[in-house]
DNA sequence: TCCTAATGTTAAGAATATTAAACCACAAGT
DNA sequence: ACTTGTGGTTTAATATTCTTAACATTAGGA
């Protein structure tokens, strides 16, 4: 797909004129109107100056590619499956066999609960919030006790593991890419 | 990091010379010096022929970052950096300068507040979890209100948008990847 | 209908990028 | 020392982009 074809189709998606979008980038709508019509081949300064105005970065406006298929978006809080188990329950935003790019979880720590005698590895990113109670984590030798606020992020690479070690439930939200189960 | 920056690095590590790359690009070499010393800001073909010459994307060019470091795991309520407003607060699980595969909010939307006229609209997708309060969420002309335990996910490329309706603060955590600010 | 405001397009001149051909510096041979 | 070759840089001429200011079309309202 060429510069043109790409900047226009942006451009009607965030429901902008040529002028408003020039007013907003501190470009003439001339630019844009002959960038679109594949006349010319921007600058560089002149299409980051124009994707400023969407917001866009060149980065996305480069790996912005194909219409996204429509999926469902919402999910009621009874509807999500649970991962886990009566110790650790695992709810999935989203359905199951769907796939995604990132596995977001509300999850519930009985007292007591850990994630097992082996540390977890696996690949990937994960990070998450605590919401309320006290959990233990341990991130490759390195331990803390996190409370209601305080946050984790880390590569998965590394062992891992968590404890709820208070006497409360401790709910988190946490979120790992890509999903790993 | 700047274009010309960004070229000689990545020139450099295909280990050729400006002449070279040159030749096989199909321009001269002095556009590529001009081009690494930010004389000149090139021409989107320009930069394709010299692209192409590596060979090298676009769309991987400007996704080329510098290699990641290591970074800390855990985060104390208190040191979240806010990347929102007086009306929206986002604290950002990690910090402002680490870069992350996942961006994890911790989103508090005040009574009337919104993310603004425009739908938003960007790479990745996203999902999250509504923790308190009521939330009106769009995306893609298919509107919802959720409460605590409610969830959303989707297609960043889909037009969205959040409103806290209600008359008491909203609280959201949230995921997104790729981060994009 | 006539006017106005909004849209995208275009022509000509000003501003900028690109080329061709030079320059300078350094290292390796002879 | 003197070439010769390779590296990056610069300059003047040329080619392209960008702006200014117009044009053409459409949609609504008085």
């Amino acid at each position: 797909m060429d510069v043109g074809a790409r900047l226009r189709m942006v451009r009607d998606r965030f429901g902008l004129s040529q002028r408003e979008l020039a007013k907003r980038a501190g470009v003439t709508n001339g630019t844009i109107s002959l960038i679109e019509q594949n006349r010319v081949s921007p600058s560089i300064s002149s299409l980051k100056k124009v994707l400023e105005g969407l917001p866009m970065t060149l980065s996305e406006f480069f790996t912005f590619d194909a219409e996204p298929q429509q999926q469902r978006a919402f999910y009621a809080a009874s509807e999500l499956p649970n991962l886990g188990n009566e110790q650790i329950q695992l709810l999935l935003v989203g359905t199951a066999h769907e796939r995604r790019d990132i596995a977001i979880l509300r999850e519930r720590y009985e007292p007591g609960a850990d994630t097992g005698p082996d540390m977890l590895l696996h690949e990937g990113q994960e990070g998450g919030v605590v919401i309320a109670g006290e959990i233990e984590v341990t991130v490759n030798n390195e331990t803390r006790v996190l409370g209601p606020g305080d946050s984790y992020y880390f590569d998965s690479k590394l062992p891992h593991r968590f404890r709820n070690i208070g006497d409360s439930i401790c709910e988190i939200v946490s979120a790992s890419s890509p999903p790993t189960f």
